[in-house]
DNA sequence: AGGCCCATGTAATCTGTTACATGATTCC
DNA sequence: GGAATCATGTAACAGATTACATGGGCCT
């Protein structure tokens, strides 16, 4: 039950629409926490109800009129519960970390292609990560604006989010110009430069390594 | 739907029990996916019926009976096809960050605390990755071992567990220690040493900073 | 005697995803 | 003219968590 309070956390720093926190918690963006619009509307709507947010209706001119939601005191009070309650773990799950696991028995063409994809990806997320760095620390220098900025929890997390992704825009190169030597080593070998091979067990089949690209 | 080929991808390197593959993608071991118990039991049987994998009966004196399973052919075309399918990014879900993020709002205490424990099990966890990855290559190097080795699959995921897992532990220790320095700050002047402060906007109350410890 | 490990599940609930729905405005 | 942005949802389904159930053996 951690959207609620992803929620109410992302509303610390202004009111925010739906739609503006459906952006914050995008995929490419969210850097803390991770939820589709819908859930947003949904989580909305109940913290509405159990008096944890507010909200004030906006018209627009040209723009449809939006609902900007602020904390209520009643919100904060649980947000610091929640806070102060122990954390659950975190855990990993991850499409393509599963597909490296199963890499040496599965065609690695598209797989080289994914890990790439991936690390350009990670790479647009840095570039972001360091230019909301940047505007949040405005003319401070890090050390500066860590010791004495008022409102660093947002910043802290964001250090977090770059530092995931260079970990795994590092980790894909690696992985991608791995599998492309193994890969091109199988391809050009008749006999596999394989050291040390042993027999596989009966139920298992030997691996496959086509791919070319 | 990637749990059922997390569970094909486990059971590559040889015949697990669902006891065994719980143990695999507990929390605290879990380096490229993670599942209950209940989870992979039930995944298993539905596995099982689609003919992806295949269990047999191990009967044993002191202990119940279990079953082994190993990935079928079938279940190896469908790793094969999953791991040719294009991944769906992956996204952050972290009770901590969401505290961390709310950090200027809440009391800095509890939180400073469980950023240094979460710390511990990051180091934990580090300790166990590289007594791992030093068991799977065995007498080679680390370049040789990727180079030539049979099966890096498992190892490439280890690293990169390894690499979350340091980019944890120094980014929670960093933090425990902004955290308290400005715990310490405020704690320790009538006037906060903050330069630069603006008027709050009207629906937000000034940041609390209780907390001792 | 009490607690942990092995070993396997069922059932109820909660959370998250996918699909669908609507409608005006601005940008290319 | 078509796509993207703003703005808000509903409904059905899939996936994950929590609670509960069972039972023998091993260790202190």
């Amino acid at each position: 039950m951690a959207l609620r309070h992803a929620v109410l956390a992302a509303l610390l720093d202004g009111e925010l629409s739906g739609y503006q926190l459906a952006k914050a918690f995008d995929v490419g963006v969210a850097n803390f926490w991770h939820a589709l619009p819908q859930q947003l509307y949904a989580e909305l709507a109940r913290l509405e109800k159990e008096g944890l947010v507010a909200g004030r209706r906006v018209v627009q001119e040209t723009r449809p009129a939006k609902r900007l939601f602020h904390v209520t005191d009643a919100g904060l009070a649980e947000l610091e519960r929640f806070a102060a309650a122990a954390s659950k773990p975190s855990f990993v799950r991850d499409d393509l970390l599963v597909k490296v696991q199963a890499a040496d028995h599965v065609d690695a063409g598209p797989l080289i292609r994914q890990v790439e994809e991936r690390a350009a990806v990670a790479e647009a997320k840095i570039d972001l990560f360091r230019r909301i760095l940047r505007k949040m620390r405005g003319d401070l220098g890090e050390e500066e604006f860590l010791r004495a900025g008022r409102r660093v929890g947002p910043y802290l997390t964001c250090l977090r989010g770059l530092a995931f992704e260079e970990g795994n825009r590092d980790w894909c190169l690696r992985t991608a110009a791995i599998l492309r030597d193994r890969n091109a080593a199988v391809a050009g070998a008749g006999t596999p430069a394989v050291p040390g091979e042993g027999t596989a067990p009966a139920y298992r089949r030997p691996e496959v390594a086509r791919a070319e690209r």
